[in-house]
RNA sequence: GGCUAGGUGGCAGAGUGGUCAUGCAGCGGCCUGCAAAGCCGUGUACGCCGGUUCAAUUCCGACCCUAGCCUCCA
């Protein structure tokens, strides 16, 4: 039985989706106006690890994760950059797109963009407006009234008045109350803006996922996800509108992801410290960077560093090195592997404790090669079977093993084989000392031999 | 200040009221021409102080410390 801790209630509870089989989630995607980071590198790859543990639970998944193409950020950095706001967006969308591809980051079912939902949005605002939740402030703008919402603050365990009595709260002389919040921006001459009965402007952020979800999923659906931060105010705010809007109830379950630190502060671009996934895989193959960040559970803050990701590297490396040789096979039942792994997944998608089965398995795999190569070869087959649930270990072992991304100063598949030949002929003729000249140019250049029964593999360190 | 989540062995990271996490690193052994990989064995741990209990890292309370949110943010 699959339990998620929700945001909501702050426990843990059984999953029980409004139509079984079916189940539809929202998670808040990026807003594109730069490369990805890390950090935004985590929360796709952990809702899509929940995305394929629910489809492999035999649920009927329909997960939707938005574009923000239209947003303060993006129309003053294509001002900078002296371009269209389309034309800005568009090539941030397909870096985005390469990235998760990279990442085994798979489509969500939906991927709409906020530039495509406006009639949503500027109706979902009238839809406030008239029912005085919303009003249009002195400047023009259209703004949320917090305080006719009476739950609000209920995900995130803040009160009004506490929020007011925070010193941080801006001053909007716009606003009837600090607390109230943009649902429709004026546009200033020249900015990109729609029509609507407010005048022409664009819609503010929460606004955005709340139309977009409705719209993709109903006004009442199972699974809202997104980065911790987003909690406060940006969900808080997405619960206001949709459930004054609609009237109902809007999502049962609300999951949010830990951050990715640098040395344990969260990693931002006020303080200079993040590291975008495009630079990480020059240096470090994807599914590197995939395995550390599901060796973590996913609530966890998690930090990077290189000793980190080199630690993934090995812990990877041992998984692989397990399946290098093995032929191809049916997957065994597999003993209590598959329950373990099943039983880890199931509690609040526990991916740690679930790699640690893997590694077990991992273990039987090498113990049985030479006695029982046929049983070792079907626990091989599993290994990928359970691996493939993370998206994990799918890629050719030898492929993996010896691709060039790692290090940039390689010898080439070629030279490698070369070398090793040149070896062979030396260890044939007794001449060690050739041979041992021959390992340790090798493994200057980052190759590590393996002398097997009659074949030496090798691999890049 | 308010709210939330944490403090586990050299590092990373799960978990549990009383036997093992797991990975990396270390040590000993097997294997190897020597290695590597693998296998076997092995050491080091639960912030501090009280309480409950036959038994607490695990439950309860106080304290200390850290991070996140309270402002755009995955």
């Amino acid at each position: 039985m699959l339990e998620i801790y929700n945001s909501l209630t702050r426990k843990k509870e059984a999953f029980k989706p409004m139509h079984p089989p079916e189940v539809g989630m929202y998670v808040c995607g990026l807003t594109v106006y730069d490369h990805m980071h890390i950090g935004h590198a985590r929360f796709l790859v952990v809702f899509d690890m929940v995305a394929r543990w629910l489809r492999a639970s035999g649920y009927k998944l329909r997960y939707v994760r938005n574009i923000t193409d239209v947003d303060d950020k993006i129309i003053k950095r294509a001002a900078k950059n002296g371009e269209s706001v389309q034309a800005l967006t568009a090539r941030y969308i397909q870096a985005t797109h390469e990235d998760e591809r990279a990442l085994n980051v798979l489509p969500p079912d939906l991927e709409p963009r906020a530039t495509e939902s406006i009639d949503e949005m500027v109706s979902m605002i009238g839809e406030l407006v008239e029912k005085d939740y919303a009003y249009q402030g002195t400047d023009g703008d259209v703004f949320y009234s917090v305080a006719r919402f009476k739950d609000y603050g209920r995900l995130s365990g803040k009160r009004l008045e506490e929020l007011r009595a925070g010193e941080r709260v801006e001053v909007d002389q716009a606003k009837r109350d600090p607390l109230d919040f943009v649902l429709w921006k004026s546009a200033r001459p020249g900015e990109i803006s729609w029509p609507s009965p407010w005048g022409p402007g664009r819609p503010g952020w929460h606004i955005e996922c709340s139309a977009m979800s409705t719209q993709a999923l109903g006004n009442h659906f199972d699974i809202h996800g997104g980065g911790m931060d987003l909690q406060f105010p940006h969900h808080e705010n997405e619960i206001a509108q949709s459930e004054a809007a609609t009237g109902q109830h809007f999502v049962n379950l609300w999951m949010h992801n830990g951050f990715v630190n640098v040395d344990d502060e969260k990693m931002s671009k006020s303080l200079g410290n993040f590291f975008t996934v495009r630079d990480i895989l020059k240096v470090y193959p994807p599914e590197v960077v995939r395995y550390f960040i599901l060796n973590s559970h996913y609530r966890s803050p998690i930090n990077y560093s290189d000793a980190q990701l080199d630690q993934a590297r090995a812990a990877l490396g041992r998984l692989y090195i397990a399946l290098r040789g093995v032929p191809t096979a049916t997957a065994t039942q597999g003993g209590d592997y598959r329950s373990r792994f099943a039983a880890a997944m199931d509690d609040d998608f526990n991916t740690p404790e679930a790699i640690s089965a893997l590694f077990d398995l991992a273990r039987e795999v090498n113990t049985l090669k030479d006695t029982k190569p046929s049983d070792s070869a079907a626990l091989a087959a599993l290994l990928k079977e359970l691996g493939g649930l993370l998206g994990l270990l799918q890629s050719d072992p030898d492929a993996y093993l010896q691709a060039g991304a790692t290090k940039q100063d390689g010898l080439s598949a070629e030279d490698v084989e070369r070398l090793i030949s040149a070896r062979k002929a030396a260890r044939a003729a007794k001449d060690w000392k050739e041979a041992d000249r021959l390992r340790a140019e090798l493994d200057a250049a980052g190759i590590v031999i393996e002398d097997g029964a009659g074949v030496t593999t090798w691999r890049r360190k």
